[in-house]
DNA sequence: ACCTGAACACCGTTCAAGT
DNA sequence: ACCTGAACACCGTTCAAGT
């Protein structure tokens, strides 16, 4: 009530900032990082910054694009140089993607919307471009270095797609060994070729398994010309 | 209220069969095959089955649950034989996961649920075992044939999600063109090689990047082996 | 054992009305 | 132009109580 304490609700928190498209998506984020992605909610950001659900719409599509926006935000943490890891292409190339894998293990419901809603961000962008610029270092074709960015940039998003939903929730993991329970329990006389290949099915390490599906699309998209090209 | 019409309304309608597990699941691919699986909801299917949500958990231990048997009951409509496409493996193989690809597309939303919760169902293991056969007559090693067919699959379905979306929701096709958009507008001296492979990089049908997706894990799969492999 | 009414704790999105 | 209260039309899941 006295006349010097009138600014100290201002300084005391950010005091309502004007509402902007980017205020938004940082508080997305941070709602994101405390509490998941399924808590980023028009409801529950229009609560966190203090106004009504209807307020966002303004600034945000909807709840997908709001989602995306979120995506290309955490893509600025993938460290594109591929340091410590010698020159060679390859050898950075595979540091980049396991990078961005790490990224979305992190975050594990991103990962889904990043193979549904195709982000165009900045931080996008330039991801693209550092895969490009290492692929085309290969030497095959352009085509080839073209369309493999995408492949590469799907493999590994589906991979933290499906191994990152394990290693959080409690349910997912049951999943995988419902999988591999239901192989292991496969009649042999109906099923003679999962028996045979049982053992390596389910086995090896996520790092392996990461490591080698990462060769496979290397060399398949470095020796595969694509249809119709010129030679 | 004549004695002859009793059991009319036992006739007019399944007259509220028992409720099970089956029935439950038959109702939610009925209801996603007419509404989509957004629909496919514990209360929606409650409704249809003339009951409470809450009686639904008896059988079904949550919506994902329910999600991933719709998945399985659907993936019964894949073609199996490769039929008229010749004897070779690989275009028997490619015709399969073409089939596989076909039905995803479909249901672009279960294609999303395929790639974080894993089905385990009987049709699951069928085509399982139908890919691993067909890939193992490549002669590659069999650790090799065993990884392969989880990228197979893996790339099957997020190719179906990513595109199947598009197809369908208006929203989606925003979204692809969106990223062409941006990859366009893209700086040449920030983004070189975005500009260098401007052209190819959102160029080619799907058709062709399809064939041609298929044909780079083939090679990459018979080609490159394992980690800690015997030899 | 199986089933359910009712409740708890939420959602996305729109629209008419205000400033 | 920007913002919002209030409403519409939904959700998943649990739990105590019934049969």
């Amino acid at each position: 009530m006295t006349a010097g304490r009138e600014p100290i609700s201002r300084r005391e928190r950010p005091a309502k900032p004007a509402l902007s498209r980017q205020w938004i998506v940082d508080t997305a984020v941070q709602v994101m990082r405390a509490e998941g992605l399924d808590k980023v909610t028009m409801r529950r950001l229009a609560k966190e910054l203090d106004t009504g659900p209807a307020s966002l719409y303004v600034y945000v599509a909807n709840t997908a694009e709001l989602h995306a926006a979120v995506l290309d935000a955490l893509l600025g943490e993938v460290d594109l140089t591929g340091a410590g890891v010698g020159d060679g292409w390859r050898e950075q190339l595979r540091a980049v993607l396991a990078s961005y894998t790490a990224v979305l293990f992190e975050h594990p419901q991103l990962a889904r919307s990043a193979l549904v809603a195709r982000p165009s961000g900045e931080n996008y962008l330039l991801l693209v471009e550092r895969i490009l610029d290492l692929l085309s270092r290969s030497g095959a074709p352009r085509e080839q270095v073209a369309w493999g960015v995408d492949k590469l940039l799907q493999d590994a998003t589906a991979t933290a797609a499906e191994h990152a939903t394990q290693a959080q929730d409690p349910r997912a993991e049951d999943d995988w060994n419902a999988t591999a329970r239901a192989l292991h329990a496969v009649d042999e006389a109906t099923h003679p070729a999962i028996t045979t290949h049982m053992p390596s099915l389910i086995g090896g390490s996520i790092d392996d398994r990461m490591n080698w599906g990462f060769d496979v699309l290397v060399n398949g998209i470095t020796h595969t010309p694509v249809p119709g090209a010129k030679g």
